[in-house]
DNA sequence: TTATTGCATTTTGTATACAAAATGCAAAAT
DNA sequence: ATTTTGCATTTTGTATACAAAATGCAATAA
């Protein structure tokens, strides 16, 4: 069991699952005494954990009126693919040059358990799909960059909403990428972690598209 | 005046005052008692803007130890060019897609004063770059990179150590570069972005060789 | 001398008290 | 019927109180 010696952290995990599994909904006020209730803790350290929530953009605070779990529309999911492009394109051009083959392993790893699949199970390759992602980042060894990708919660928000294109689209595009990191051809590294990226995003641009014509 | 409805945002930005022109040094411990008392607050807003420059990687804290002014080391500034790199470059390409008259307009008013200057003021100039830098990211209207720019401080971080490069190695620089946003060549607008910060971060590495090796 | 222990002081983390602002709603006015 | 006003209730922001942990230092032991 982890003792924590600042009772911020758990309720701050504990918000941040709420927000995830819907037990608080977007746009929803916080009320502060009632959280804090039902947590069964004070409003300090309750607040301390909701301003990190703010600092990392998923609550939004009005001075007097509230805290407000932040909505995320349309263009800001787009906008945030476009962040995705940026830092995890530069994170594989970064690994790439860094030539480190443990981490090129921990990469190959991800997604061992679907080389030789014919059914995959959608859930588990979300699952490997977002700490793929994540791992891209934390391997560069570059923590400003982990605390940014980190903080703008980039996977909290994309993700969740569930895998954009199928497997049988991404699972080549994954070892072909993994592959230039190896080869470390820091170019092509970033070009297709890029397209990786755009392909999903023009693809929910186009959703958004058909949605809006109908 | 403006008035305050929530004290911590005067302080926050007292905070970074204070952190920005050495009142308070990095790696020092910040004890809350006495800084609430020359601020004349009490500890709880004061606790609200020290967890805001600790999202902001500013501070750092140990439970039960205390707050500390983080100390940026070599790597981290270098690690913080990588990042610069990466979202400014991908703010040009947006800017440049997005053919906006009146951003390109604000951003040639950026260095218009030193355009038919014999002598360039180096403090002004670097205030003329920061402000560019900043607004190309912020023009883009993509709020999450805006946050994720302003939140980790990459500005404060690495401007306040002054100008690495002279202005008459940078101005025609940034030109070019608003002159490829202008013409909305996203690609080449994307490619001296990252060539100029680029630039910038080499300069780094090998003055900090040379020190290594005196 | 150098380490170790014990204790007073400082400092943090949390809860709580309280004032000021926001909110909701019923009664009055239009 | 709709709007406005006044007031009780709720909620926020700040200060403060208090316990538990960390720190510093002198006295003691090695």
């Amino acid at each position: 069991m982890i003792e924590y010696t600042d009772l911020s952290q758990p309720i701050y995990k504990r918000l941040k699952e709420m927000i995830r599994n819907g037990e608080l909904k977007q746009g929803e006020k916080i009320v502060q005494e009632k959280i804090a209730e039902e947590l069964g803790v004070s409003r300090t350290p309750l607040m301390k954990a909701l301003l990190a929530l703010e600092n990392e953009y998923l609550v939004e605070s009005i001075p007097r009126r509230g805290m407000y779990l932040r909505v995320l529309d349309y263009k800001e999911i787009i906008d945030i693919y476009v962040c995705r492009e940026a830092l995890e394109g530069m994170a594989a051009r970064v690994l790439a040059e860094k030539k480190d083959k443990s981490a090129v392993q921990k990469l190959k790893t991800c997604f061992a358990p679907f080389l030789n699949q014919s059914e995959i199970d959608e859930k588990e390759y979300a699952e490997a799909d977002e700490n793929f992602h994540s791992l891209l980042i934390k391997l560069t060894g570059n923590a400003p960059l982990d605390n940014i990708y980190f903080f703008s919660n980039i996977h909290d928000k994309v993700v969740g909403h569930g895998l954009v294109r199928t497997p049988q689209d991404t699972l080549e595009e994954h070892f072909n990428i993994i592959k230039a990191i190896e080869d470390g051809d820091a170019d092509k590294a970033e070009t297709l972690v890029r397209s990786h990226i755009n392909k999903s995003k023009e693809l929910l641009i186009n959703q958004h598209k058909i949605q809006k014509s109908e």
